[in-house]
DNA sequence: TTGAAAGCGCTAACAC
DNA sequence: GTGTTAGCGCTTTCAA
């Protein structure tokens, strides 16, 4: 483990001329650099990060924080690395499972680390993780789930549409008996999910009966309860809206296992558009959430705040992006005209 | 953003005994002490990890390295979380995506950072790795897919036994016309998958023909692809082995179109016991890896090696730790003899 | 029990 | 174009 003054002493140079090499932020000497270089790639010398970061305030570190690790966020996790690693950054992977002082833990420690940035999804106490950022210049953006509180940047896919998406295609398909399987409504995208889908319906004249509601975690399981619910109920709807595609995959397990054949005796709509939805059978008509979007905006934003920064005149609002769904037929839904 | 030294500032005291008070290590006098601690709380200082990391020669960090973001080592990112939390440390996830010169970076990155551990699954080019961290002296433990050089401590599920556990299932379930799904025979648990299960066929006698032999990668759509080639040959095998289990799920699903009844006129087994497991129907009959295990053995070893590392005398040969899998019955197996 | 001083590895003024 | 100096925030001798 090689230090800045071993490659200057070894390069008959001082540590600063080897930095300037490094950063390229001056002008070298051709042959003084040349010399550097040669060292530098003998010995394998590589700066160390954390010097750098104590002088430059810059952990070279973006924190992302995700509240479960389902599929969605395995796929999050993935697209953030890899923006993270294109703009040279590292990349902290946290969850707080549940649990707000995990949670609080974790986002004083990226912040006593020099991140640079911090991408969160559903932090369970928003105010409070507001304070902790109050004062604090770190670029921070919500994604997926957003935080209730405004001052944050925000991208997220815009879940009121996705509910409208569906309902519309219900209405052209001449569906007027349906069910809502629901995500958690004291989840923010989930009450939007629920509030375009009913609203767009309701417009149209139609309601969704109490009992064709149900509410439950985004877990297969959940679809798996609902339509043993709705079988025992017996006046099924003709079409089905699950919030998550592994929600709509209990669905058609479930209706498979009764015999109740999708799409002919009931349509069945997932969400989200995860890997899940091309291995069921009937393949899942879905809306598709695209991830790699979001994350490239997202690390967007984080560049602009960071710019920004460096020019403190320039603060705006705080941006929020909604990013636009778009519905991916397959084979789980039919049209009653048809 | 405060610093050590106002804080000692504040409360009349020297750095020093502000250091003191942070890290319990040496006695201090219990009103200074008070005075310390009301001071950090009222400001909610936090020590700066940089400069911790500067002076402790660790980052108070571990390096998490996946080939990929499949459930598994979505899954394992899941554990590692949770486990370097409880050790107090932030986990960074890197994903060479198959690009060896991403994989140097990402490693180099983590060295520089002064990682305390550095745990990874299949690394494309083992030698190069090695070299890289030879003469360092960073725990490092390879994980799931091991690497194929013995000089690195490794934690991995019993690979040939979770074969040879599918076999012996088989042979007494009176199936003697098998096929097997295999992963990609160049890596290394694979082959090893296969050794397990051919072997223990062929000790009672039992030949799997080429034809019922498939390779592919472990996803969803080999599954299918096998299945296909399997039902357009016409003496259907009344087992089959996937080696994961979404190539199970693939089966299944083709199977289903094509209205081959599961498990009655063929049984499919999975490998991993992953949540697709659950979602298909029949539910996969599988073997489970316990991720779980298999992450804190890992982090176990990592603390070994760090303790081994402050009394050098204590270093050993690097462990090879296996991990015993087992089988999950479920429905889409049934024994030939029932 | 506490403080002063030095230094971890690096960069950015500031000189020359 | 290059070297010298100082200091980022912290911990750790060493003295007192």
């Amino acid at each position: 483990v090689i230090s800045i003054r071993e490659v200057a002493k070894r390069s008959g140079v001082s540590p600063s001329t080897v930095s300037r090499v490094l950063s390229g932020s001056a002008r070298v000497d051709d042959s003084t650099r040349k010399r550097v270089e040669d060292v530098i790639r003998e010995t394998g010398y590589r700066p160390n990060i954390n010097a750098q970061s104590l002088r430059s305030r810059s952990g070279q570190l973006v924190g992302l924080v995700v509240p479960d690790t389902h599929e969605t966020f395995a796929t999050l996790i993935h697209y953030a690395e890899a923006e993270a690693y294109r703009m040279g950054h590292a990349l902290i992977v946290g969850n707080p499972q549940g649990d707000p002082e995990k949670e609080r833990h974790l986002i004083a420690d990226l912040l006593s680390r020099n991140v640079d940035a911090i991408i969160f999804s559903r932090v369970s106490d928003a105010s409070h993780v507001a304070d902790t950022f109050r004062g604090r210049r770190v670029p921070i953006v919500a994604i997926d789930r957003g935080i209730e509180t405004e001052d944050v940047p925000s991208v997220q896919l815009n879940n009121v549409a996705a509910g409208r998406m569906v309902a519309e295609l219900f209405l052209k398909g001449g569906h007027s008996d349906v069910a809502v399987v629901m995500g958690p409504q004291n989840i923010r995208l989930a009450r939007e999910r629920t509030q375009g889908f009913l609203e767009t319906l309701a417009a149209e004249g139609i309601r969704v009966p109490a009992h064709h509601r149900f509410e439950g975690p985004f877990e297969f399981q959940a679809g798996v309860e609902a339509a043993q619910r709705l079988l025992r109920q017996d006046d099924l709807p003709t079409a089905i809206w699950a919030q998550c595609d592994p929600v709509g995959a209990g669905l058609i397990r479930e209706f498979h296992a009764a015999g109740v054949r999708v799409p002919e005796e009931v349509s069945i709509v997932g969400m989200d558009d995860t890997a899940i939805a091309l291995m069921v059978y009937p393949r899942l008509t879905t809306v598709h959430q695209p991830l790699d979007e979001i994350c490239r905006r997202a690390f967007g934003l984080i560049r602009t705040q960071i710019e920004a920064d460096h020019d403190p005149a320039e603060s705006h609002d705080p941006v929020h992006l909604r990013i636009e769904p778009s519905l991916i037929m397959r084979e789980s839904y039919r049209d009653l005209t048809e």
